[in-house]
DNA sequence: GTTACTTTGTGAAATCATTCACAAGCACCC
DNA sequence: GGGTGCTTGTGAATGATTTCACAAAGTAAC
């Protein structure tokens, strides 16, 4: 398939998001319009976004919700649950461990690790942190697919590179230096205080 | 000045993060070659970026470590320290409260609410959490230019509203819900549970 | 001072993403 | 069954961002 846009990927994730909650409602079929007002976009990219993958509307009606919900989740590939650890159980990592979003969108936390032995054996929301030098092993026997890294700058890359050769496909960084990973590795950052000085330059710039 | 892209903004942070590196390690210029490398961009991106601000390098040698680290905390606003406040003290709103980078950055944390009696009265990281009720007195008389959103969904989109009311400039939301700001007031948002499924996304379609 | 070498700054070109605009398809009503 | 009113799906147009490519400007060596 064609490349498609990581803006247009972020934006199908919004989609589902609101779709479930009109079936929660009760609501039978929407249309892009609809679609696009919850989500801050137009509706003619929410039909473009959608056109990517095929066309699962109908004309002069819009979208059935189920259908259009089941589809966005195979596409997104949120059919099947994923297996997530979590490296570092600091403040972050405690905070991401019992975030109850996760869990519900099919991605399970099936690991903890870190090398501190005041937090090794703690249970964060039923599960035990374990060591760090337990990590690879889990890993071989888990199959987990994605990582959440939440550990200090310092030593970000030195894991990314153990998680990278124990077979992880995917990296969800915290810490506030970026990573290099190969290739076959698909990693993103979160990093707050980034975020912080985009919203410092909006407030510096505001009239300009 | 023309418009400057979210995306331009957020490498100049980046280059910003990598001076103060290079700084550390005594290092007196560094190419844009240098520079791009560090952040996965390329040369020209990070001239192009700059350029839009002014010239403030030297053909044949390079950019001032010194003097282009200045410049860019001008730009970004970060001459001078923000008062930021946090609104819930759940598991993220803690993490965030603890998080030394803000503070690196000049992000002061200057209040913490919270609607729970067993948060109201702890001390996290040397702020004492308040009622909800006392935040739009307190904005009005700390004149905090950024408020931190970790709270439940449901209870976003009206907190929103009453840090709008109150004065609010900036809101960086974490809350997996899109809020709505008037256009006077910046807002961004921090969606974990999003970016977990662009990972799925991607994993799902690697070999596409 | 001239030559060789390096790196910036920037128009122009290329690529990528969004918006427009409208034909085509479907439901409903009379 | 034909008319009316909506809404989709999608090429074409526009707009935004990145990459290219090179003249201009600097250093250093002799």
């Amino acid at each position: 398939m064609k490349h498609i846009a990581e803006s247009t990927v972020r934006r199908l994730s919004l989609y589902l998001r609101f779709l479930e909650e009109f079936e929660a409602h009760g609501h039978q079929t929407i249309s892009s319009g609809e679609l696009a007002s919850q989500g801050g976009t137009t509706s003619a990219q929410v039909r473009k976004d959608l056109s990517f993958f095929g066309s699962f509307g109908k004309r002069g009606l819009g979208y059935s919700v189920n259908d259009l919900s089941s589809r966005l989740r195979e596409i997104l590939g949120l059919g099947r649950p994923w297996k997530v650890v979590i490296v570092g159980a600091g403040k972050i990592g405690a905070a991401l461990a019992q975030y109850r979003g996760f869990r519900e969108r099919g991605f399970r936390i099936v690991g903890i690790y870190d090398v501190d032995p005041q937090s090794i054996g703690l249970a964060l929301d039923g599960v035990t942190v374990r060591d760090q030098r337990d990590m690879e092993a889990d890993l071989a026997s888990l199959h987990a697919e994605i990582a959440l890294l939440s550990v200090p700058a310092e030593v970000a890359q030195p894991l990314t590179d153990r998680l990278v050769a124990a077979g992880i496909g995917a990296i969800l960084n915290f810490a506030s230096t970026p990573l290099h990973v190969p290739p076959h590795v698909t990693l993103r950052s979160v990093n707050m205080a980034l975020e912080l000085e985009i919203l410092s330059y909006a407030l510096v710039n505001r009239d300009a």
